[in-house]
DNA sequence: CTTGGCACTCGCGGCGTACGAGTGCCAAGT
DNA sequence: ACTTGGCACTCGTACGCCGCGAGTGCCAAG
């Protein structure tokens, strides 16, 4: 049904349309791609992909342009990965390098997506509930008031102020830094719960009220209501595709101002190693329907930290922006993961 | 030259093509407003205002459209801030209240404020460089890493990961703990480095090495490059104004994406009191040339903690949007220097 | 199955026209 | 001296018409 040189016309298609962005005729697919058949054979074919599903017309006497099916079959058998070039490996390599934290890492990382892919780039902050406590301050501010910090090994820090009804000396405060600090040092977020289990049958009695309600906090900071971040860049890209959104960008812009949204699309991998391409109407959400988006995971092991990925119009260099995507998530994951 | 009633028709002027974003007319001018004179009456006004540089034609067959000028003048003179409502005043409060950071109420302020104005809205983090240091703490990671949390009174917290060339002991951790701690504590930013200036010749030899590079990181990322954080939020409020923006919203949100920008915005004030407006070609930032912003500081004594603001088309509701932003800042004001 | 030929479709750009909102000016009125 | 109604004029917009040409679909011959 479909043979290989309709397959290789379809290609032709996605390409020529990728680059100019017009609906692409028999004629100057002919010409332009050596095909070695003529204008009437490849009509030909495209009525058969347009049978398909894989190519529609926008009106009758106008070319054909790849529908999302037809993407589809381009990114799954089609096309093949884009490797950067050594300039670009180079750039990646040195401007993540200098970050000096973990914010910074993430801010550099979005924007270099962003500018290597020339589209919307997103990056997931390193999970919490992926990592493991690498250290949990208690900071006694005043005497009924205690800052917690928890450090997680990624470079991630979170703070929460607590206010406690009765006053503490400081070698409570001491106490409860210690009886935290044995227990969850190098604990991975999931087993946090057990790590604290005993604690307050083994803390001293003086303490136990006020250790259950630092207990309460941070198991709601980490385990209950770990806050997951994103971090987003290149916006204005998607000015440059102002043409390809039917009618106005506005339900994008406001699709990616939600982080629950942008957390979804991240999130919603199977297997975090590999690049997931969702196109068009794929995408669950609702104000996303007209672009693609190419997400993986990053991290250590098969990509545990996070997600990041890139959002843009259908009509865009997969090969290129898979390529992109994979390699910031290598960079990423490695620099990371030796912090 | 500019008698009442000129004034006035500017006024209506102004208000009417804030509400319609269409020219507006002598005749539909008359109607609408009851100004008591006829039609050719404010033509002649018109004519006046014109020549005065406040208002002007597209072309010679539409009606007139306030210049920046003309806007200025309404600002400064015809408009007084539109106060919240009672419902609106209480949004703000109980949605402030929630916040259990300072991330999050800097993120919930931002939301808040787009929402309130239907603009982008920007709020600056409280700058380091006006706080205090209310507890700087040294994490002992490996034997040759140490973290430094530095936590500041408006509940900013920086962090920054210190390579030691060679490895330190848990009391010599401690020691310098209590040296840095004691002298920092309370001290307001400018005051760090005169707070140091001793702290080498006081310390026991042994860790006078390690101590000095502490100290420089320190002085670092407090003083010599604090760094400085803005949000962002409701850029896709941008899209409603598309019509404003002559030539497509492209470099308005290219402007948008550089925190350099950003903080230019919210800096460039004289008096962090009172609400700052700065129209159309007022604006030194080049992409926003064709916006306008409505800026305030924020915090105890005379907004002293940081600025924020809205970013919208020279076409807005100035009363309002002023009022908003004022409102916010107070707010946001309060509950950091309360927390 | 491929190819050249051919009639047909239809979106787009250019053009001319009618319309109407809005102006500027002037002469008369208060 | 200011206000007002009248009036001629401007000019941008909407609309309808037309011709061009890219592109298609079909068919019959190779």
């Amino acid at each position: 049904m479909l043979d290989d040189r309709k397959l290789e016309v379809l290609r032709a298609i996605v390409e020529d349309f990728v680059s100019t962005n017009e609906p692409v005729g028999s004629k100057s697919l002919a010409e332009r791609h050596s095909l070695g058949v003529s204008p009437a054979t490849v009509r030909n074919d495209m009525a058969a992909l347009e049978d398909e599903g894989f190519i529609t017309h926008p009106h009758t006497s106008a070319g054909r342009i790849p529908t999302d099916k037809g993407y589809r079959l381009f990114v799954d058998r089609l096309s093949s990965v884009k490797p950067l070039s050594g300039a670009e490996k180079r750039a990646i390599q040195t401007f993540l390098e200098g970050a000096v934290d973990l914010d910074d890492v993430v801010r550099r990382s979005v924007r270099l997506l962003a500018q290597l892919t020339r589209q919307v780039a997103v990056v997931q902050y390193p999970s919490l509930s992926r990592s493991a406590v690498r250290h949990l301050e208690i900071v006694h501010l005043e005497p009924n008031r205690l800052l917690l910090v928890t450090i997680m090994d990624t470079g991630r820090v979170e703070q929460r102020v607590l206010e406690l009804p009765a006053g503490l000396s400081d070698e409570e405060v001491a106490q409860l830094r210690q009886a935290f600090g044995a227990r969850l040092h190098g604990a991975r977020l999931v087993d946090v719960p057990a790590a604290l289990a005993d604690l307050p049958g083994a803390a001293p009695p003086a303490i136990r009220p006020v250790l259950t309600s630092v207990m309460t906090v941070v198991l709601e900071t980490l385990v209950d209501q770990p806050e997951e971040r994103v971090a987003i860049a290149g916006t204005a890209n998607l000015t440059r595709s102002a043409l390809d959104f039917p009618h106005t960008l506005r339900p994008v812009l406001e699709a990616l101002e939600e982080q629950v949204v942008l957390l979804k699309l991240i999130g919603e991998v199977n297997d975090p190693t590999t690049v997931h391409v969702k196109i068009g109407e794929e995408n669950s959400v609702e104000g996303l329907r007209s672009t693609s988006v190419v997400t993986v995971g990053y991290g250590p092991d098969s990509g545990t930290y996070g997600g990041l990925g890139v959002v843009g119009p259908t009509r865009m260099d997969y090969a290129a922006s898979i390529g992109s995507v994979r390699a910031v998530a290598r960079y990423v994951g490695d620099l990371l993961a030796g912090a």
